[in-house]
DNA sequence: CTGAAAGCGCTTACAG
DNA sequence: CTGAAAGCGCTTACAG
């Protein structure tokens, strides 16, 4: 007595789709499968009725026969949590969210509770999801690289210590990223340079300056002045004033990332000191932090880099075979610091 | 063959429990769901059989007979995540994530693609959530207000038109926000007050501006400094120009957002203003850009809000009575802006 | 309190 | 190419 076609109550299902199409639910099935060996006319037919009824397959029913659940989970331990404030995580969520939601798989937050990690770890496993992208720059990886033969795990930053089985990574190289950033102002013309460090236990942190002592040692140039910070701009401008009181004659500086350098370019700011004529400055990531002070800076493709893991995964899920490490493209920004 | 007591392959499933507990899958079954009807013994026989095998239930199997998901959605139109640097989105996201799981609760991010907004319609009303969180402040609420009945809808904005049927909102109340970030300039002594607003197409850009006006009419001050922004830093610094070369006089500024507030600053700094002294500050939401910057600012306690929307989409998700509207109460943080 | 049986909505060999 | 049947792993009345 409904006005709708569709009826009221419950939805339609396979049932009611091969009934309007005049087909058994076999046939219904292999065309949402898209299982070739169906004629054209039956296959017009039951999209027909698809749309007519808008129909859309219960997934539940569909993971329990496939023991397949087509949802991944992206897993950001609490620790990380702090951080959410860093628009890295953010984009690489993003993009892996909007790419995730491309491929018909659905991405769930998993937010890792220090308090019961086995929580987390028994949700893995337990058959809740076909994988997981594993996003932290502390977590021990060896904790996921043993569930990892039983769920395709993806990082997206290489462990710190080897892990056993080896983990699939997906990163930009940092030691590039160091590296090329502090050739910029090596090609500047400056010849006292120093560095603000992410934090010394991470591998951003470690490789980034790792890229930097690279091209400074090529270049002929000392690489002492390195001060550590922990990626925001609080750090940034109090590793930026020890710099300064270490060595007057410093010229220019590499910033490990774009919040630390805000926050040095902050600082130059407030004592007067001109950047660049008389303090160069490059940074790593492209976000408002390094455009809002016109930092020159390395783009790490944080959203593309989201995808990809997405992708790595799938193709894991799926058997194919993937290399373990996976490597993000980064760019120069060029903008007024340099 | 193997030396794991759960053997290898297939994960174990209710049978297996039973079969080791020396009960039935129905004991079993209502030992998991919390079932009152079974004896001490039986419920200890169970989950000593759970724990031995690890065993953890099929969530395909149990959603497919109960026809619920025990999933909601957190949807992000795509215009909202070109914002997903706001760290506001972050942590409404995080709280609501940290707080699902804590109910047992998966969230999925799924952010609406423009280009096909069906998609996104057809997938939360597939059957495949049991309620959804939108996060927006321009998306118009009525498209989701038409899916509320068939599925339950939680909005972290107040909708901009009134929508039919009406829709559940959290959030805090902006006009008292507003409010009271202006009184605090007031109680300080300045007079001359003027305000970067944010989107005048938000409910948040409209009703802060509104409690600016109230708190400034009720003090018989003008209200006519008022220069629109987008949220961003770069919107602060430009409208805190305009409202400077409006009006020379102009001892206060209420920013409606921290990025604002923190551009504000920046300008305000480069030009010599001292803050508080010759400029009062006050700004929304308490995180890192407020905090680095020293402003005061308004804690709207956003993690806060992601739980509270949680709990609101869940109570109405088991049926039960939720008022419309469900106030984020908000506080006052004393820096040195003022 | 407990168990046997039916069924949730799909997919997948198996015949034809 | 197509359909009838079995079964994925649970929960839920229904008897007892």
């Amino acid at each position: 007595m409904s006005t709708q076609p569709d009826g009221d109550g419950a939805p339609p299902n396979l049932f009611a789709v091969a009934a309007r199409a005049g087909v058994s639910k076999s046939t219904v099935s292999r065309v949402i499968t898209g299982s070739p060996h169906v004629t054209k006319e039956s296959v017009a037919a039951v999209r027909a009725a698809i749309a007519e009824l808008n129909y859309v397959p219960n997934r539940a029913a569909r993971s329990l026969v496939q023991r397949k659940s087509h949802t991944i989970a992206m897993v950001i331990p609490e620790r990380t949590a702090e951080f959410f404030a860093d628009p890295y995580f953010a984009e690489v969520i993003q993009g892996a969210a909007l790419h995730a939601s491309s491929t018909g798989y659905t991405l769930t937050l998993l937010i890792e509770s220090e308090a019961n990690p086995d929580k987390t770890r028994q949700f893995l496993t337990g058959g809740n999801v076909d994988g997981a992208l594993v996003l932290s720059h502390h977590t021990s990886p060896q904790n996921y690289a043993e569930v990892s033969p039983a769920l395709p795990v993806v990082f997206g930053v290489r462990p710190l210590q080897p892990t056993s089985p080896a983990v699939h990574v997906v990163d930009v190289d940092n030691v590039e990223v160091g590296f090329r950033a502090t050739r910029v102002l090596i090609e500047a013309g400056r010849r006292r340079i120093g560095t603000i460090t992410g934090p010394l236990d991470t591998a951003a942190g470690i490789d980034r300056l790792e890229g930097f002592h690279r091209a400074v040692a090529q270049a002929g140039l000392g690489g002492d002045l390195v001060e550590q910070g922990d990626f925001t701009p609080g750090s940034g401008t109090a590793a930026m004033q020890r710099l300064l009181e270490r060595d007057s004659t410093l010229d220019a500086v590499f910033a490990a990332s774009a919040q630390m350098g805000s926050g040095a370019s902050t600082y130059l700011r407030d004592r007067g000191i001109p950047v660049p004529q008389a303090m160069a400055l490059t940074s790593v990531d492209d976000n408002f932090f390094a455009a809002s002070q016109f930092i020159t800076t390395m783009d790490l493709h944080t959203a593309e880099k989201g995808a990809v893991m997405v992708d790595t995964l799938l193709a894991l899920v799926q058997g194919r075979d993937v290399p373990l490490i996976t490597t993000i493209h980064c760019d120069l920004v060029e903008r007024s610091s340099v």
